[in-house]
DNA sequence: ATAGTAACTATGATAATCATAGTGACAAGG
DNA sequence: CCTTGTCACTATGATTATCATAGTTACTAT
């Protein structure tokens, strides 16, 4: 990014997140991260950023301690990256964004009808559409108590990116 | 922005939000916005953002249906600037921001104790914390439903950034 | 010895951002 | 009527991030 003016001494919270967020490598990157995608190639691949790009917000991520590095084998020594507790933290921001995109973004038709991707809460079955709250069993929702499922669109692209 | 991979053609509901929200300008605007302010010297002043980069924004944004540019006087034509119903609905997005940054990115005592900024449940006078339903009545909390109140220290910085 | 894999790093062209200064349209005061 | 002031921008040139592409390191497998 080019010499930039410093959120990171703001009072204000949404500055102090936009510092971090505001960037769409690091969005992309922790879709895939909140995805289960922990591999730095799956990551390149999936987001369509340069390995630089990754490399650089990884680290940075890293440093934030959002994401942690952890071996996942020896001879080479290969890393994985895991969100940490902070960074499970951000699923309510990308879950917003989420329900955003599904009420806005998106032209009539486009995905066939339903969501591109639908979330059902593992506790009761509900579809729970772009609530943050269950609609069907009331409960308040968070990272883990979803199951993602997305649309056929959506799991064509993302087969066309892993190919 | 240097060039980059075109995001607004994904199936993915977060690549979607990220082609508009991963931009720190965008946010720092939106916060402005959220919070009342319409003017445009207001918000550069605000942000700390330069006017090229607010008018670029403000432009990205009324493109994208999330601001609306309305004449409040005439001799000369001044603007400002308001949310659509479709920029109002990022109101959760921003809150997830708040809550996740009040609950991460300020080291002990920096707010002396409290939160940078409280939310109060207008309907019933709770303080919500960083909740998204009300703990004192149960109801889901959206934009308009609550009122905000910086910290000492916010207000504080608000002011010398308005001088 | 050669090919393959995963996680990066290096390079140069391109494009966005920053700070600063300037413009256009008008109002108010001397 | 002439200067000063206000607001919403636009213009300019230096700086810096990003992109595409290629290369490196450290191994395993054949």
């Amino acid at each position: 990014m080019p010499k930039r003016a410093d959120l990171s001494a703001t009072f204000c919270p949404v500055g102090r997140s936009a510092e971090l967020l505001g960037d769409r490598a690091v969005l992309l990157i922790l879709r895939d991260l909140f995805f289960g995608n922990r591999r730095f190639e799956v990551i390149a691949a999936n987001t369509g950023l340069g390995p630089q790009l990754v490399s650089a917000r990884l680290k940075l991520l890293e440093s934030e301690g959002v994401v942690e590095r952890r071996p996942y084998q020896e001879r080479p020594v290969r890393y994985e990256y895991w969100l940490t507790d902070k960074g499970k933290d951000l699923f309510d921001v990308l879950y917003a964004m989420r329900g955003w995109a599904e009420r806005w973004a998106y032209r009539d038709g486009e995905t066939g009808g339903g969501p591109a991707m639908r979330y059902i809460h593992r506790a009761c079955g509900t579809d729970v559409g772009t609530a943050v709250v269950c609609p069907g069993c009331g409960e308040t929702l968070s990272y883990g108590d979803l199951k993602g499922e997305p649309s056929p669109a959506l799991k064509a692209e993302q087969a066309r990116r892993a190919g």
